[in-house]
DNA sequence: CTCTCGATGTTCT
DNA sequence: GAACATCGAGAGG
């Protein structure tokens, strides 16, 4: 069963941490491909200096604006695709980057594609969107119906194994968002 | 292991 | 024209 709408409609960093064991699914034809969420990052709203909505709603950033449970996915460095999970009431700019999954199931599709084995798969926001098969034709996705992609309930987490630091990559942004403790790991 | 650097195309100034 | 929520190859230790 895919993470109910309401999941998604809280707190940016309340559910940023929550999806912290969740697994997510990518089915493409019949066979599934799957990992359980290990790191994430908020980004939160026109206020946060390292958030795509802070400079307001453009065409690339507009999901972001829209309801909670819709997959953000965009595309950088001229090469990769990023995917958030945007969260909070529609209005409020807001999601959560899945920044890497542990695999799960489908490993062997992953492998294929990302010509790499191990760790490697899945340990980076690029590295999983192109082991899942995500891309930019996903912006906009509906979470909560449970096809094609999805995020589903798998174990929880306590409060105690999970670890906070500053976000990675976002030396753009302004002291006091590069240094806000936004980014949540698995402590292994 | 660590560090540096180039790739590549969309978006925004 | 610059910047970019990254990755992987290659060099060096």
């Amino acid at each position: 069963m895919p993470l109910h709408r309401k999941f998604y409609n809280r707190p940016t960093l309340t559910v940023a941490r929550d999806l912290l064991g969740k697994r997510l699914i990518r089915q493409i034809d019949g066979a599934e491909r799957s990992g359980i969420i290990v790191e994430t990052e908020a980004y939160i709203g026109i206020k946060d200096s390292a958030c795509h909505a802070h400079r307001g709603k453009t065409l690339r950033n507009a999901v972001m604006f829209g309801p909670p449970g819709h997959a953000y996915v965009y595309f950088t460095y001229g090469l990769h695709y990023l995917l958030n999970l945007v969260t909070e009431e529609e209005g409020q700019p807001a999601a959560v980057l899945i920044r890497a999954i542990e695999p799960f199931t489908g490993l062997d599709e992953m492998r294929a594609l990302r010509r790499r084995h191990g760790k490697e798969l899945t340990n980076g926001p690029a590295k999983l969107c192109q082991a899942l098969s995500i891309n930019k034709d996903f912006n906009g996705w509906d979470l909560t119906q449970g096809i094609h992609l999805w995020v589903e309930d798998f174990q929880a987490v306590q409060s105690k194994s999970i670890l906070s630091t500053p976000r990675i990559g976002i030396g753009y942004a302004q002291k006091l968002d590069r240094e806000a403790l936004w980014r949540f790991l698995i402590h292994s």
